[in-house]
DNA sequence: CGTGATGAATAAGTCTGACTTTTTGTCTCC
DNA sequence: GGAGACAAAAAGTCAGACTTATTCATCACG
């Protein structure tokens, strides 16, 4: 991950941003940054500065006279890496989880299917090592190792896709993957269908067969909202 | 837009956040707090601020006995509302608003399709609404009443979608519809096509009906992209 | 009564200067 | 030429004094 404590700053944030986000604070709350400042024991200016921070992602508002208020869950920006982090550490991280899942299914297969087109011939010879790894480690419970690749694959075809926003929600998928690994419960082993729709997708992109690899990769992704649904109907 | 002068760090930000952004610093290059709060006449606690704001966006990095080094692009927050609007009113726009667009064509019909399941009564009476107020503004060069109209279609379709991180890309989708009408040249009246599709996703949402509304939004999608395609091929 | 002006209290905002800490580059010395 | 010590540089931290905007309450006036 980023770096946990670079600055006095950052901790101030590991502990109060979780807390935020978490809704400990209603919306339209005010705290004041001498009571933070006490509260984590640091100095005014090294609590101002976290407060930016905060501000700067449509947490909080600081306004004269008033203090720091707590804004609205609609307002924040929901996607600033740091803010999903806090957020999938805490209570709802399970809502999180699905938002970002329905995310995924608009996104991938539209990138899927840009990745056909763009995909330079060492990202297919990425993407094909991806699958292959998947394979590979798909059966005798080598989880760990199977998430390593599915996360990579989806990376590349995110990265191949030529769209800097879509590249940019690496990052997320990984979590969204990591999440469905680690936290909910996966004793199984994945989904066989899952690992072969990712060998035709890689083979779909070095085809340069755009409408193919969009559709398998809606079905992965359908695949996974299925999931969550078995999970939490 | 959001409040432009809160605090004397964000003038500093109106200045340097565009600055960056723009790529005038190449990546890797370091500024000094110092000399930046020499340069823009305040004191190091309001520059301090500024940087860590320009540090949670990771436009920058600040590293003791180094100085603020500019991060590359592909690090950048660039889904940070912030970010996205120092972008577009730089130099890049036009790849900027092919980027967006692109994001808009993948989201917004699965948004649609979720709204057609999930949209209140009262939403439903707000698309008809927005949509007759387009038909209403469709010829005889009201661009501006139009462009009303379209961007609120548009973000209560997001809403309506129930799920927020689509919900929260209604500024984006403002920005880019804004930046169609007013930046790109767009002399002659609306698309009566486009017009139309507004309409009937209206009628399908309020129908229930997923599966049109999002096919028929597509196609409003797929507009778009081939009006930008035509501009810059 | 309301209504608008006055003024005081409050909390954020700003500046300054001194000090600490980490990192890096260099200069020995073996 | 490599290892370790040393010095310089820049960010980081802190404390305190001061400024400024905002809110709220009070009071005079219509």
């Amino acid at each position: 991950m980023t770096t946990p404590g670079r600055g006095l700053h950052g901790r101030v944030l590991d502990t109060l941003g979780p807390e935020i986000t978490a809704g400990e604070y209603p919306p339209g709350s005010v705290l004041r940054t001498d009571e933070l400042a006490q509260r984590f024991d640091v100095s005014r200016s090294v609590m101002r500065e976290a407060v930016r921070v905060l501000e700067s992602m449509h947490l909080v508002e600081s306004r004269r006279r008033v203090g720091v208020t707590v804004r609205p869950m609609a307002e924040w920006n929901v996607y600033d890496p740091q803010v999903i982090r806090w957020r999938l550490a805490g209570a709802d991280r399970p809502r999180q989880l699905r938002s970002l899942t329905v995310l995924r299914s608009a996104i991938e297969p539209v990138a899927a299917g840009l990745a056909a087109r763009h995909a330079t011939a060492e990202q297919c010879a990425e993407l094909t090592e991806c699958a292959l790894g998947m394979v590979a480690n798909s059966r005798g419970h080598k989880l760990e190792e199977y998430l390593v690749h599915d996360v990579a694959f989806h990376r590349v075809i995110l990265d191949a896709s030529g769209n800097e926003m879509f590249a940019r929600l690496g990052d997320v998928v990984a979590e969204v993957l990591a999440g469905r690994t680690h936290h909910d419960v996966m004793f199984e082993d994945p989904d066989p269908a899952a690992v072969t729709l990712h060998v035709q997708v890689a083979e779909a992109v070095r085809a340069g067969d755009a409408a193919r690899a969009e559709e398998l990769t809606r079905e992965i992704t359908v695949g996974a909202l299925q999931e969550l649904d078995i999970l939490a109907p």
